[in-house]
DNA sequence: TACGGTGTTGTTATCGTTATCACAAACCTG
DNA sequence: CAGGTTTGTGATAACGATAACAACACCGTA
């Protein structure tokens, strides 16, 4: 009683509801909802004055089903939102996306290649624009156009052998290689590296990059100093742990990522308090990671910034959606990072 | 030719297609799609050839349109997506909404109330069948039921007043009081405090916990050391430097974000290696942070998963989808949080 | 052989929206 | 004021998918 809602709950308000509310047809409340062309100003009014009545929204799904209409929708698949990294990148996609009036459907793989499929076959049932894929690395046949239905796909941040896809890339080998040298030019002669899943492009590349400024100074990876496959920070902190215990410890430490990064500098901090260590290997790390320039230990950054990286995939999916690039070739676009001086 | 792709580009495969390509009815093709059951073995197969042979995919947004059945996603809108920390919640509500078979539209909203009010509303519009919101602060209006189509409404990390919703909270304000109680048991009786937009509810729970706590001692906060409306971290750091710089500098520090703590960390640190400090403050630090334990500064932190507050807000919702909890009262879900030892 | 049941397939109508067409009224223009 | 154009409105069909119904073949049984 003294109900001000004319529906009752359940069932959402369609055209029809309105049009009957409004006392007109459901075309004059459509043209209404579209910009109110050849509607007499007063019926526009009956219209709006019903749609808030009603509490009325277009319905967005049966509007796409239309000819020529497009879902508005970009089918997001990220490895781990609960690294700030792909948090940042996802906020990168987003934004510009926003700009171009589509909304994104985000899905979380967890570098499971089995959810990845499922997620991107998912997105295509949902008629998604175009699909942004930071992809596990694993083979590529769900990347493949006739499995997408030949939306538009643009990797981020790792390459797939066999998939010739639009590329947003870091420039990680050249990062890597000039942060080596970087460290190499400083004396330092006994580097180890820490890495994550070799099947990831990125770790190769960056691997490549160290052995590159390794070789030029006419050094060898020690294999004892080389630790690869960490994924998460407690496994990095681990494999300084048995760095830092190695009998001929090295003097600086090459950590791949930020995940890696973060646990090597637990581990450090750890063995200072316990007396294990004095003087802290110098760290050069790939990924910035907060704080870590704060930390009493000399570091050297290999920063960019991953909100562009998924900014800038975003535009690379738009310039196909929008007809500005129509070539069958794919792009790769390299981002620069920018290496710092050692810092602490 | 030779292209193995019967379909051009451009207009996706439909039912219709597959039916005829398989030289059956659509019929045949949705129940062979939706478990075979009264579908002959070699018709199945036949269905399911034309099926990978043209790259077919469900429209699901056509499904979702008939009576019946419903649309899959779930409506999620955060402030900032390139905090850690909401990176973290947006993990949970994703992973909750994957067992439930859901999948998540994803808005940043900026702390901005009017892209707030027009993401929902366009997420209604797209028939989500729930919506998870960390809501900017603002009037709520646009939060009534009425104005979501009576879509049940989850709030997150923050409350709305005149806002009738499921909400999850942290336990802010006992938190705070706890935290603060244990700095002032340790003997600090000069405590400053550093938070985020006072509209924001968490800031304001925090604050009266902190004031709560300094009252049992006896203490009021002194206005000088109050520092709030900090979003984030270059303005943080420039209030724990204004602080700093006191006549009479604190002991310790309530930060009341993670924003905040970071900026503080940064203020300490630099004013450490300027030398203008010798004895950082204390640090009383709500959110947890990557690696501030390991920085030189004494803190104690009131800490809590995001992963979980995210977690425990779909868990709400879906408890309504699937008529768990059917009462029209909103519930107040209070997450634990787990007040530390002071470290270093 | 007639009959009911079951299993397999196709036809029709519908979901909410809007482009297209149809039509009437109002507005020109000479 | 005849003839044409513009403006406002409604009816119909279509987008892709699938429940509901209809149709038919085939089985066993009386």
């Amino acid at each position: 009683m003294g109900d001000a809602e004319p529906r009752t709950a359940g069932g959402r308000v369609t055209v029809k509801e309105v049009a009957d509310y409004a006392g007109v047809s459901a075309m004059t409340v459509s043209r209404t909802l579209s910009g109110g062309k050849n509607v007499r100003a007063d019926v526009q009014r009956r219209v709006m004055d019903a749609v808030s009545a009603l509490g009325y929204h277009r319905n967005e799904n049966a509007r796409s089903m239309r000819p020529g209409h497009t879902s508005g929708l970009i089918g997001v698949a990220i490895t781990n939102l609960g690294n700030p990294y792909y948090g940042g990148f996802a906020l990168g996609v987003e934004e510009v996306a926003a700009t171009y009036g589509r909304r994104i459907l985000l899905g979380n793989t967890g570098e499971v290649l089995a959810r990845e499929t499922q997620l991107i076959s998912d997105f295509v049932g949902r008629q998604v624009e175009g699909l942004i894929v930071v992809p596990t690395g694993g083979a590529g046949e769900h990347l493949q156009p006739r499995a997408l239905g030949h939306i538009p796909l643009v990797l981020a941040a790792r390459s797939i052998p066999g998939v010739s896809a639009d590329t947003v890339l870091l420039d990680d080998t050249s990062g890597a290689y000039e942060g080596t040298k970087r460290i190499l030019q400083a004396g330092h002669r006994r580097v180890a590296f820490l890495g994550n899943s070799v099947s990831v492009s990125t770790a190769t590349r960056r691997f490549e990059g160290f052995c590159q400024a390794l070789a030029e100074f006419g050094l060898a990876p020690d294999p004892d100093l080389v630790l690869r496959g960490q994924q998460d920070v407690p496994a990095a902190r681990r494999a300084m742990e048995q760095i830092l215990q190695h009998s001929a410890p090295p003097t600086a430490v090459f950590s791949a990522n930020n995940r890696n990064t973060i646990g090597a500098l637990e581990a450090i901090s750890a063995a200072r308090d316990a007396g294990s260590v004095t003087t802290p290997p110098t760290l050069i790390a790939f990924d910035d990671v907060e704080l870590a320039n704060q930390m009493n230990v000399p570091i050297l950054t290999i920063s960019h910034d991953p909100k562009a990286l998924g900014a800038e995939a975003a535009r690379m999916l738009f310039s196909r959606l929008d007809g500005d690039f129509t070539s069958s070739e794919a792009r790769i676009f390299n981002l620069a990072v920018s290496v710092g001086n050692i810092r602490s």
